[in-house]
DNA sequence: TAGTGGTCTAGACCACATA
DNA sequence: ATGTGGTCTAGACCACTAG
């Protein structure tokens, strides 16, 4: 279990003192956290799994437990990591269900929140609109997989996705693993892809249903619509997934906390 | 600038440890965390003001500096405080730009976030209905002062908001101290009648346009507009206005980050 | 009982702002 | 030069989980 190295955090000074004084003033804990970050990264640790006990990583990286503590806090804040006491670190997983519908904050005005299934209607390789190209950071034209679903809540339609990925990093992606897969899509990409999302922008707007949505929401042409564009972002800000939702909030909405 | 008598927190005890066993632990921070919290509720310390410094605050309370930082820690990430290096820790205000615009996700679809003139149209007593008097937790028929506005960005109508107050905590709001007013609301709410809005929740949803609203938004009656229904809470999870705003979302969005 | 995260302390020193 | 928040350390002990 001993890693190779662990980087000199502080180049041959004695014991104790950090050289703090820089043109950016970089604090210790924050080049640790950059480190954990980097094995994330790497898939040193796997989603689920145990990271290294806060002493056993301060001893490694040569600082205090606090140091380690403050590093992991933060990452922790960012749902990076989960802390149990009494049990360890663990590294944020998309299929535990505390972390399943961190991304979905679509809930019906009453009564509990329903669970959803996806009907997937569609997976092709295309090529990416200049919009597209722009949200995800690529050139235009870039190779990408186009996925269509339709989440139903109770048995009926609700809402109609459309998600762009780099094709490159969802080779073997298929309608046939799509249709047998059960729960969340970022869980499937994180277990068979490596690839894990860990935030996203969302932009909101009502728009009228086309006569396509229309007929795939069982809603008349024209009627409002809640639209989500969503960027989604792995490790190191990196835009992996563009996804366009449709929504009908007659008996649903979207929520959010300001603070 | 001395306090009268800061409450025990540790009854009586050697100059040491604490008694931290009993039904639900509640550590040091947390209570000096409430009681932080309580003197902002009690106007103790005014929004924009420093409050003591941590040293002072830690010998007040007879704990050390790091048990007072953390519990600033706390109130600062939920936007309660305002840590300043060098300077100080202040209160929150809605008066700084800074925090302007915290509560208000619409920006426009290109260009740089515009700043909002707003035009009100109606001041009037009302009584709640009972929609309205569930989500601030009032009675059937409360007593309410009922606001409407026209927000504009660079001249465009864009939000048509209504907003419900309690009446007994807004007592002399007028036409004429809205319309002479220049900033957010909340900075008129927090200096005017000391109510400070510490957070919020929304939920979102796409609806058409009825006949008013378009002629007050400048649209063809049943175009697709955004409804965003929020409650405001002050200090203590009390709720205190209820907002609705509609919309027009044709080159503006409603942004969030899901972490 | 052992191991993990969580709390609390006391003290040293750094970074930043202001006088 | 002084005072403020910010970082880092070392150590003690508590709360929680599991073998």
């Amino acid at each position: 279990m001993e890693t190779p190295s662990p980087p000199s955090l502080r180049p041959q000074l004695g014991p104790r003192r950090t050289p703090r004084r820089s043109a950016v003033f970089d604090p210790l804990y924050r080049q640790i956290r950059h480190l954990l970050v980097e094995s994330l990264r790497r898939g040193e640790w796997m989603p689920g799994s145990a990271i290294p006990s806060e002493t056993e990583l301060a001893s490694r990286f040569q600082v205090s437990q606090g140091t380690v503590r403050k590093a992991i806090d933060e990452l922790a804040s960012e749902n990076l990591l989960v802390r149990r006491q009494g049990k360890g670190t663990f590294v944020a997983t998309h299929h535990e269900p505390r972390a399943q519908y961190r991304f979905l904050r679509l809930a019906p005005d009453r009564g509990e929140p329903v669970t959803a299934s996806s009907r997937f209607v569609e997976c092709a390789r295309v090529r990416a609109t200049a919009e597209i190209a722009a949200r995800l950071g690529l050139r235009s034209s870039a190779a990408l997989i186009h996925l269509r679903r339709v989440l139903l809540f109770g048995g009926l339609p609700r809402v109609l996705d459309d998600i762009w990925l780099p094709a490159g990093r969802f080779r073997d992606l298929s309608g046939e693993r799509l249709a047998q897969y059960k729960g969340p899509l970022y869980g499937l990409f994180e277990t068979e892809f490596g690839v894990r999302m860990i935030r996203a922008e969302e932009q909101l707007r009502a728009v009228a249903a086309t006569a396509e949505d229309a007929a795939l929401l069982q809603v008349t042409a024209g009627s409002p619509l809640l639209r989500v564009d969503r960027v989604a972002y792995t490790y190191g800000d990196r835009a992996i997934e563009f996804r366009r939702g449709h929504c009908v909030t007659n008996d649903f909405h979207y929520w959010n906390k300001l603070t």
